[in-house]
DNA sequence: ATCACCTGTTTTGTATACGATTTAGGAGAT
DNA sequence: ATCTCCTAAATCGTATACAAAACAGGTGAT
């Protein structure tokens, strides 16, 4: 399954049944089939997987603590809506992250782990090339994690990982053009700097890189209802 | 339960039964009350905070994913030991985000919040004076914390908690004298610069306090065993 | 028509049962 | 004495049963 690679938990190489649930979960989040609000009731998803709820809430629980999943006490699992607020953290925190995980990159870099980001990008490419717009998303989004399986730093990797995974759901809550996400000229760029062992250049493009997706979005606020509600009843 | 103050996860606000279990847990391993290698099993826990294994085992989950137990496979649960590796690792990326949420922190600097940081410090040092070593190292832990509630980025408090915990197991088994965890003069020092507004300072206080942590730890590597035992055989 | 209330159904929360795996300890062989 | 094998006990993995809570739909009052 090529669809499960670069997941940086360990125990989603392990094949127990809870991972597979997880697993699946996550790449159909990740690839948008899947849209934030989206209730996942314990049975149906035990179906679905053949499996009991004990397993099924275990994977929940997982998915819950990565920030992808929202649970409600007695209401059960929704997939999550991160807020304008939360969305803005996700990106202060990836341009800070990342930017130390390219350049820990560029030191660690070597022959099969520069091969590795190509074969990457012609992933990329490929999939943009025939319309797939929902594994375009998610290798977009698993180019970073790639970087950061280069860069060697688990701990780096597994944070950027649930900060991945939110970002894919922010993106799809408050993108202002459909189409056109994370373009892989950019991920081209990056690799083509941390080829050439130029640090300054490839942490400017990283962080440029997520500045431009976060600027392609609409975060302005919804202004709270709270007071409101007195405005209009008094209209 | 003061004790269970600062837990970044809203979850721990709520008192269902699994966070209870996973708070007490968690407070356990920050006093250094139960050491790494410890095994916690379901049954045994599920006495003490009379609940079943069910519950157990999702705080068990909880506190496996915040890095501070390590599951096995049909073999159990144990308080984690985390490498010189991870160790390394973890003090980097502290460093790293401590320098943005100290940043952030001046930002969103207001008197409560301020009044909030000398209470804290003041329980440090009234724990050092009664030589409450227990409660002084977890205090110590959510001095970090509390700079990081002040800062107002949820994203950096969870990501830091999460670190902080598994410093504290670091620190318990790396540290080279026993004895003066983390000196309280420095928060002292980061307080007053965060007071003062003086955003260099207080970056570089954090930084090189984190730093003198980790300094005071013998991370030498111990040397892998693997080939040794021809040798042993050979001798 | 609207709202409040009641009731049957659905769904989650938790305990428990049972099979599978690991662990511990001892009997027997070398 | 040491090692191997075997058996019993302890422990984990998973399914399921039942209780509690939330939900949906309908009845009746206003």
């Amino acid at each position: 399954m090529p669809a499960e690679t670069y997941t940086a938990d360990p125990a989603s190489l392990t094949q127990d049944r809870v991972a597979r649930i997880r697993n699946g979960l996550m790449t159909a989040i990740l690839e948008h089939r899947l849209l934030p609000g989206t209730r996942l009731r314990e049975d149906e998803v035990g179906q679905i997987y053949d499996a009991s709820r004990t397993l099924v809430r275990a994977a929940l629980q997982q998915l819950a603590h990565e920030g992808i999943v929202d649970i409600e006490k007695n209401r059960g699992a929704f997939v999550s809506s991160p807020t304008p607020r939360e969305a803005r953290e996700t990106f202060e925190a990836r341009r800070l992250i990342e930017a130390a995980i390219v350049e820990r990159a560029i030191a660690a870099r070597t022959d099969v782990w520069l091969s590795r980001l190509d074969e990457h990008l012609q992933q990329e490419h490929d999939a943009e090339a025939r319309g797939d717009h929902r594994a375009a998303i998610r290798l977009s989004g698993e180019f970073h994690l790639a970087v950061a399986d280069m860069a060697g730093q688990s701990i780096y990797g597994n944070i950027l990982s649930e900060l991945v995974a939110r970002t894919s759901l922010i993106i799809l809550l408050y993108r202002r053009h459909r189409g056109h996400h994370c373009g892989p000229d950019h991920h081209r760029m990056i690799t083509d700097a941390i080829r050439a062992g130029n640090v300054d250049a490839a942490r400017t493009l990283m962080v440029d890189h997520l500045a431009e997706i976060e600027a392609e979005l609409d975060l302005t606020e919804a202004e709270e209802p709270a007071v409101s509600l007195a405005q209009i009843l008094t209209s």
